[in-house]
DNA sequence: TGGGGTGCATCAGTGCCATAATACAGCCAT
DNA sequence: ATGGCTGTATTATGGCACTGATGCACCCCA
């Protein structure tokens, strides 16, 4: 008896999105600081295996949010403040609207968030 | 300045998946009971406005696991057992795959679940 | 023995995603 | 100025998932 749940938190994500996420997280978490100036396009796609243009299509995102500033001919760097408006963005977004959802999910499992805070 | 994030947690979830985890949660809610028919792939259709064979898509999974039984020209049927079977599939899956990442997640963000547990 | 209800198979259409090969525009150090 | 690095635009292609329309096989009941 199997009972796989393929694919039950659609894991299988377009590659840009996972960049994208990845990036935000290095971001946040200072692995990329403020002023400092991301992966060209280029090394990213050859250090992930992806495609420059897929790259090129995570890195969008952040321009479009003014998170990035570009220079052309020269590279992408972080803007000031980008960590902590990114995390509150993020943060607002999270608890609006997948945290909800999460509660009830693990409220019908029989799961309480409280108890598996230092489980697992 | 926007600040979007768009199909951040992958919202755009396809439809069979949507009615499956739909399903599924009434099964465990008790509100398809062991031994009852399931609504036909036509009526759920009609209900939710999809198409038969998506409904029929979301069923395919329950009847895989042997969660539901099929009688060919009459319907499907919930097995006995299926809703407990169900709910700790769900759970394991849940605790193995889905909290590691959401627990991560809320610590970059600055969240703590044990916070969350009565709030919002 | 019909008629209306099941589930299911087949085929086709659509759109997104990812990749690829170029080519271009800008900046900088040598 | 030249070579080498940046990001970007263009176009084309293959693959895959999702959705849809039609028709068939099956079963029960009147």
């Amino acid at each position: 008896m199997a009972l796989m749940h393929p694919m039950s938190a659609h894991t299988n994500r377009p590659v840009y999105l996972k960049l994208r996420d990845q990036i935000a997280a290095a971001i946040i978490d200072g692995v990329y600081p403020e002023g400092a100036m991301l992966p060209s396009v280029r090394a990213l796609a050859a250090e992930q295996g992806a495609n420059p243009l897929t790259v090129a299509k995570a890195y969008q995102q952040f321009q479009n949010d003014g998170l990035v500033e570009v220079q052309r001919g020269v590279g992408m760097y972080v803007v000031r403040g980008a960590a902590e408006r990114l995390r509150s963005a993020e943060r607002e977004v999270f608890l609006r609207e997948e945290w909800p959802e999460i509660r009830s999910r693990m409220a019908r499992l029989g799961l309480d968030p409280a108890d598996l805070t230092l489980a697992c």
